[in-house]
DNA sequence: GATGAATGAGATTTCATTCAT
DNA sequence: GATGAATGAAATCTCATTCAT
């Protein structure tokens, strides 16, 4: 009851299959990740999607409407998960805590290029594309700012500046794309168990649950 | 008392005058920092050096060694600072933590287009000078590090991973160039205790020194 | 009396009804006479046609067709109704200038459009079909100098010259199509009025008949 | 006295020397006459003024830049020649309308390519650019609309209907840049000739002067 | 060092047209 | 005839860079 998928959403924020890109947007990603949006021209768009120039426009109206199209999809399901790893918490203030923690590192494992062209991009989006994306982040962030709010009343800790922990918090984690590799020396279990010791750390809650 | 300078360097790492660079470089670095590398025309370069693109190509070969000597400058500037804060902790593995942070802290605060365009432009260096870039960043990085195995020991906390948590506060401390506004709420010395609250619950070593 | 139609031609060559152009036709005269040939996609065809652009390409094999066919209707017209104006005009010489002239100049009023894009993308057609347009075109103008030549005889002026002054009225009435507006402040028969005072006048014969 | 030069101006208006065009002009100037401004690529202008495509750009910002510069040229090179034409009139009327029909005549003529692209092309400019040059054009029109005013109240004919006779009037005289050849049957003298008596018919003022 | 002029290469985008369904 | 998808060619324009003066 409530774990089971409602209208498409993942059912189990912890597990990822490949990424559901479609093929235009998944070559792109994987242009963006390299070389940066501005330095991916439209032909390299076009050859990773084995597509014609032309071809490219006819499921896109432009290099930029590519991207949001990219970064909107991005950021839903990392929202998604966020909200799905919180339900799942049930009422333990710290166990809510640690799962929109553990979501947030999954998700930048697991959708590494994804996550990094995310938070490296968003600046390249036009006023009105980047507006709509930085809702559905501050959403996801505020979300997180909560679980600390509450994991700390719980534990008496201060409870102020949960904002500001919740940003550094998600720096912190969103930094992990910038280097897991899935054959790197650590295991995202693992790094799930350390990163979350940092986060307890960090928000005044080590040592307990 | 341990704050004589020594060989040019900066006396005080928590004191910043108005940064050093050459006009071309702060031109530069205001450009990049606004559309990034790749955006920004040489043309638009030598306007903000109030200098013809010929005047410009005297001074530098190419856009590239532009950004690469400005973020040398940058990154050596950062990593003076780290060694500076380092040695003014003496010999309390505490204090030389809290001077590291600090220092990283402040120079994402009083340096931020600086440490953002060092950050999101290392990309669009070529590899060649990407290293040598890269190098001074690792290097301060790896004083993080041993302060935090330092600091770790003596509160016998675990002693391990020392650097992944570097990383990971690195990562938080930059990120403080994101945001970080002169005119924002919270003044310098405001974050910075913040942000020390964070450090020590990361690296376990929170409710001391 | 003179009105019976012969082969579908029109009865009256005064009476202007709506454009009896095919669908896609009309569209494009529409086009055409906004932007022009060039600037006209065939994509802005189709979407005036209310059809797919292969649907487009159905009826016509290129947007030249589309051109070449849209004038040669246009041109034909206007040469039917030249003849049926001469017609009309019975044995007196005056009577059959003046009613060659008035139907030039109703032609470039209620075919406003359709002749100005007939004489402004005359040259976007190919040369075989351009050639085919400026054939209907000359023959039209050669009605109209047959006719001053004729009524300069009766008038005793000069009777040299009557290719260059039906080409000096020809450009005149064509130029009607350039300004002419149905809600403008002249009606079309005030219009006619004067304009055919100018062309009695150009060609000598004026203050008489 | 009155004739010296003044300024730059030219002299005598009816003396015509080469096109006093910028060779990026004249190149534009007749590939425009050849198959219109839309028609004209970058490249084609490049080559007509033999440079490379940037080299064109660091000349004039766009192609609508060269269109428009080279209208604004044409157009007043027009209107200081009708005004240079009227006041050689004198106080006489119907000298003071001769000598405007015979400028315009010969504008027509000795610059064809110049008046074809500028009547044609009308339509190419932007808005902003084209008001500036109908002004220009609507000028040259007026001077011609009061003199045939003046050049009626001399003669007792009808003074109504100036603006209609002087647009009809232009009208025609534009139409001989479609089909002046400098190696033609009629010399220009002779046209000037032949389009005097059409234009004195035109205005009601035969058979005087 | 400033200036004006120039360029090869390449950017994004649009074109007319076609084909399988 | 409609549709969606595709393409080679070409459009306008900008880039980093260079050179003579």
């Amino acid at each position: 009851m409530g774990q089971d998928a409602s209208a498409g959403q993942p059912t189990d924020w912890r597990s990822y299959g490949p990424s559901p890109l479609p093929k235009i947007l998944r070559g792109a990603l994987g242009a963006f990740a390299e070389h940066g949006y501005q330095a991916t021209s439209i032909r390299e768009l076009a050859t990773a999607a084995e597509l014609s120039v032309p071809g490219l426009y006819h499921h896109y109206q432009s290099k930029q409407e590519i991207l949001v199209s990219l970064l909107e999809i991005v950021y839903t399901e990392l929202l998604d998960r966020s909200r799905a790893a919180l339900a799942s918490g049930g009422d333990d203030p710290l166990a809510r805590f640690d799962a929109s923690v553990e979501s947030l590192l999954r998700f930048h494992m697991f959708r590494r290029a994804e996550a990094f062209v995310a938070s490296t991009e968003l600046r390249s989006l036009i006023p009105e594309n980047r507006s709509r994306c930085v809702a559905l982040r501050d959403e996801q962030q505020e979300i997180l700012a909560t679980t600390i709010c509450d994991a700390r009343k719980v534990y008496d800790t201060v409870t102020e500046h949960a904002g500001d922990a919740a940003r550094a918090l998600s720096t912190m984690c969103v930094g992990v794309a910038t280097w897991y590799r899935e054959d790197g020396p650590l295991s995202p279990d693992e790094i799930v168990k350390r990163y979350l010791g940092f986060a307890r750390g960090l928000i005044g809650a080590a040592g307990q649950g």
